[in-house]
DNA sequence: GTTTAAATTAAACGTTTGTTTAGTTTTGCA
DNA sequence: TGCAAAACTAAACAAACGTTTAATTTAAAC
């Protein structure tokens, strides 16, 4: 599908004012300001509110499906950097997809039917998948635990990262920092995130209980 | 603040419907038609409708609270111990408080200001400053790592449990199956986190980098 | 330059929203 | 029983919503 400047702006416009504040708190009214067109023109290019949202759906979701493809073509040596490097491509893509990934966490708690919860659902399954692949690897070389629970492996990634985000940017709302100064701070606070999330599962994937 | 019956009624089936549809979707008038009364009494008891979300925050932040204040006062013996209780505390208060629970994390991202940011606030603030306390224990005692993060850790729990039970959910809604063996589905769910969420911690908490 | 389609606009549309009003019923108490 | 306060109701309210219409401007093609 092809967008042109305008429908563009429009589609990204949208997606920060429904990651700000929400799909139904944002009106048609508040998108047609922020983008400086005429109210008319969302049902013009998109037919309806509904179909804005789902088209920026399937433009983002599109990109995000790209990326999490081109992890399994990644080529590393050991079972430990296999994970590490899918967590830090894991980070890289929510950090670069940052407001649609809060309006798809945000939404896919009350979305629960049609083609965005397809797109959610295929998202969530190829994140399990990819997981389960890197960890049978390293199971299979001897270098991993046996009794690895992929569910919820699945669910800390996705669900540490987000809410490390989130607390992020609960707590820059407090600070009165320039945003240069905001934008270290993150910087180090993704740094930390990636560091201790992989040492954290690297511990839980070769742990021994015994010891 | 105490509540009649007819009030407590109106707050349970208004909590019930902004977790299950978001707030802003959930009108003044669906919540009256499924909690059998007039839609003027929303408006009667609480004001507003911002107000009746306020009172529902205010009324379960206050049990809440009363569960992480106990987990203070908890006595165990080794540090092990110690965090693997407050997993199984914050689990059942999560599982407990679920619906509340799933509307505070929903809205949370929303919400910038005001007493409902403040509560939100306190509640994160309380969780970290528990899970460094706990940590801080073990270090002391020389069974715990000294470069142990608290932000990501709490964000870890938090993020974590909320991930698994919002996946749980997500996957029953495509079974068809029946109340109760959904339900032994999602004890069976929970046991599982609690039994990989205590393993990736100590994992974490205790694992030589060296071996 | 004229014609035709696309883009853009202001205004109006019908609904739904949260809330209020004015009136009725119920309740608790003397 | 009588009465005042509380509980409850149906109806109406203005505002905001997503969407459509009808008219106008812009752009492209011939």
């Amino acid at each position: 599908m092809e967008y042109s400047e305008k429908q563009r702006q429009i589609m990204d416009v949208a997606l920060a004012l429904f990651a700000d504040h929400g799909y139904h708190k944002t009106s048609i009214r508040d998108i047609a300001r922020a983008a400086e067109v005429n109210v008319a023109m969302v049902s013009y290019y998109f037919g309806s509110k509904d179909k804005l949202l789902e088209a920026i759906f399937i433009h983002r979701f599109g990109t995000m499906r790209e990326i999490l493809r081109d992890i399994i073509y990644e080529k590393t040596h050991s079972p430990i950097e296999k994970v590490e490097k899918f967590i830090d491509i894991f980070i890289d893509m929510l950090v670069q997809h940052q407001l649609f990934h809060r309006l798809m966490m945000r939404e896919s708690s009350v979305i629960k039917e049609g083609p965005l919860f397809d797109m959610i659902y295929e998202l969530k399954t190829t994140n399990r998948r990819l997981v389960e692949k890197a960890v049978k690897n390293g199971q299979r070389l001897g270098v991993f635990r046996k009794d690895v629970d992929v569910f919820f492996m699945s669910s800390v990634l996705i669900g540490s990262v987000n809410q490390n985000l989130a607390n992020h940017r609960y707590e820059m709302e407090h600070t009165q920092w320039t945003v240069e100064e905001k934008e270290v701070a993150k910087k180090k606070r993704i740094n930390a995130l990636r560091k201790h999330l992989k040492r954290m599962f690297i511990a839980y994937l070769t742990f021994d209980e015994g010891q």
